[in-house]
DNA sequence: TGCTTACGTTAGCAGTGGCTAACGTTATCG
DNA sequence: CGATAACGTTAGCCACTGCTAACGTAAGCA
């Protein structure tokens, strides 16, 4: 997951995944869109690649990427853990209204409730 | 998106944001968990309160930090549109071995079809 | 067979990021 | 009051990263 979410903090790299998502491109043709080198497309790429985010398809001297959205499963699943949960978002609402009557216990607690 | 993508990018941001998920916690007491020291804690918890993911609640000298779900929403969404899209990936199953038949058409039209 | 196309790789550079050490600030406590 | 506790901030360091320029390689083409 570690890589898949250094992948994707990259705007470029968002933006190759667009671009790979509906439709396989080549290199030459992903780095026409950009302003950066076709180098640097490669290196994003490869960045791409070892987190599994996208697959090449080999023809002739031409490389076909595509996107693999199963490799953003962990992060998605991550994420939902936090934004999805409005339950417990709730529930810490109510429990800080209750937080707040009885700030000073609270207080003498934590003393000793490191880690 | 561009900030909350890079802020959750770190491993540290992502646990911070996990131990701040349920239950509002001080600077000291988020950096007891980790081996860095309070200060890169501190830096840490600058980045995901630019990137609105955290909240912050003062009392005295203490802050207690909370996380903010809501920031992850549009990167949330931005994936959504990709790992959620099985429909679209059949689509592309589909496109590809039709693809895989025309295959030195569409190499002719590439040329011209750039961007 | 040379020439070209499509790509990966690498050195080297400027910018960034995370960290510690040291400091400054504000509230609390005695 | 002074001392302490809980922070934020900054300089300075090292590691990493994204980029270009220059190269090497392998397939297609004349």
């Amino acid at each position: 997951m570690d890589a898949a979410a250094r992948a994707v903090a990259e705007p470029t790299r968002r933006e190759i995944l667009r671009l790979v998502h509906d439709q396989e491109r080549t290199v030459t043709d992903i780095a026409d869109h950009f302003d950066v080198s076709r180098p640097a497309i490669s290196q994003h790429l490869r960045v791409l690649s070892d987190a599994e985010l996208v697959t090449v398809r080999i023809e002739g001297t031409r490389r076909y990427y595509q996107a693999r959205p199963e490799g953003l499963a962990e992060l998605t699943e991550w994420m939902q853990g936090f934004w999805g949960s409005s339950l417990s978002r709730l529930k810490i609402e109510a429990e800080r209204e209750h937080w707040n009557q009885k700030k000073l216990s609270n207080k003498q607690r934590r003393k000793k409730d490191i880690n």
